[in-house]
DNA sequence: ATGGCGGTGGAGCACCGA
């Protein structure tokens, strides 16, 4: 079972890279952000095509998740429980059958939080603890769950290229990281750190001030896993050739394989 | 490290992202 996910900034500029992805490394359920498009704009018919499941939660213009399966999606939720006045797209969740049991997936586009002295810091940090509460939810079921997406957040100094440059930033601020880790201290397992422990390994470079060449990178994509799902893990692999394509995304995926 | 990129909407350029 591969699971894979990616913040394709733009699913319609970057349908040629996806279904390259698709093609090549082929995941069987695929964690896709900011898709930037309304559900009726989503290319369902050419994924579909690779014989994937499509559920999306988009929105005009911003934001936007999706989830894509080789394995019927069941039981399909958009959005955080306990955070319905919230008008952005960042959340979807789904069962994936298979015949080895069941797998709860979620495809997460955790707000950014900057600038950090106007109201989308609190925003960020209240949207982190609905997750933390939905999540202790979801450990208390027993079940393989994996947590995927862009966290916006780089856990530790040696996720980016200078600590010093974010150290006033949204994405590493102390309390940005300490909700973070209240997240962690549920039970779950940062697949990434489980199977890698070198440093540089990012999953994110700007584009801008040629971060790409220089390897100014941050690591912000993560899955997370709970004990049944980590149990199973077998590895956890960064895409990084996928930021050197022609019109690439900011983001490169991420991936793991679990026996299941 | 930030002028320097790139997406969206809409047809300029503001807003957003990290």
């Amino acid at each position: 079972m591969r699971i894979a996910t990616w913040n394709i900034n733009s699913v319609r500029q970057r349908l040629d890279c996806l279904i390259g992805y698709l093609r090549d490394t082929a995941p069987d359920i695929m964690c896709l952000q900011e898709i930037k498009c309304v559900d009726e704009a989503f290319p369902r018919i050419e994924i579909e095509a690779l014989g994937y499941n499509v559920e999306t939660h988009g929105q005009k213009t911003f934001n936007g998740v999706a989830l894509l399966s080789k394995f019927p999606l069941e039981d399909v939720r958009r959005g955080l429980p306990g955070n319905d006045e919230d008008g952005q797209a960042r959340y979807i969740e789904a069962v994936v059958s298979t015949k080895n049991g069941a797998l709860r997936v979620a495809s997460i586009y955790l707000p950014n939080g900057n600038p950090v002295d106007t109201d989308k810091y609190p925003y960020k940090i209240s949207w982190m603890e609905h997750l933390r509460a939905h999540a202790q939810n979801l450990l208390c079921l027993e079940e393989p769950l994996v947590l995927a997406g862009d966290y916006n957040v780089i856990p530790q100094a040696r996720d980016c290229y200078d600590p010093n440059v974010w150290a006033n930033d949204a994405l590493f601020l102390p309390q940005t990281r300490l909700t973070f880790q209240s997240l962690l201290n549920l039970g779950l397992t940062d697949a990434l750190r489980a199977c890698n422990d070198e440093d540089k390994t990012y999953t994110f470079w700007d584009y801008q001030a040629g971060a790409w060449p220089k390897n100014w990178g941050i690591r912000i994509d993560h899955l997370l896993l709970s004990p049944q799902a980590a149990d199973k893990l077998q590895n956890a692999h960064i895409d990084k050739n996928m930021r050197a394509l022609e019109k690439p995304s900011d983001h490169v995926p991420v991936r793991i394989d679990l026996s299941l």
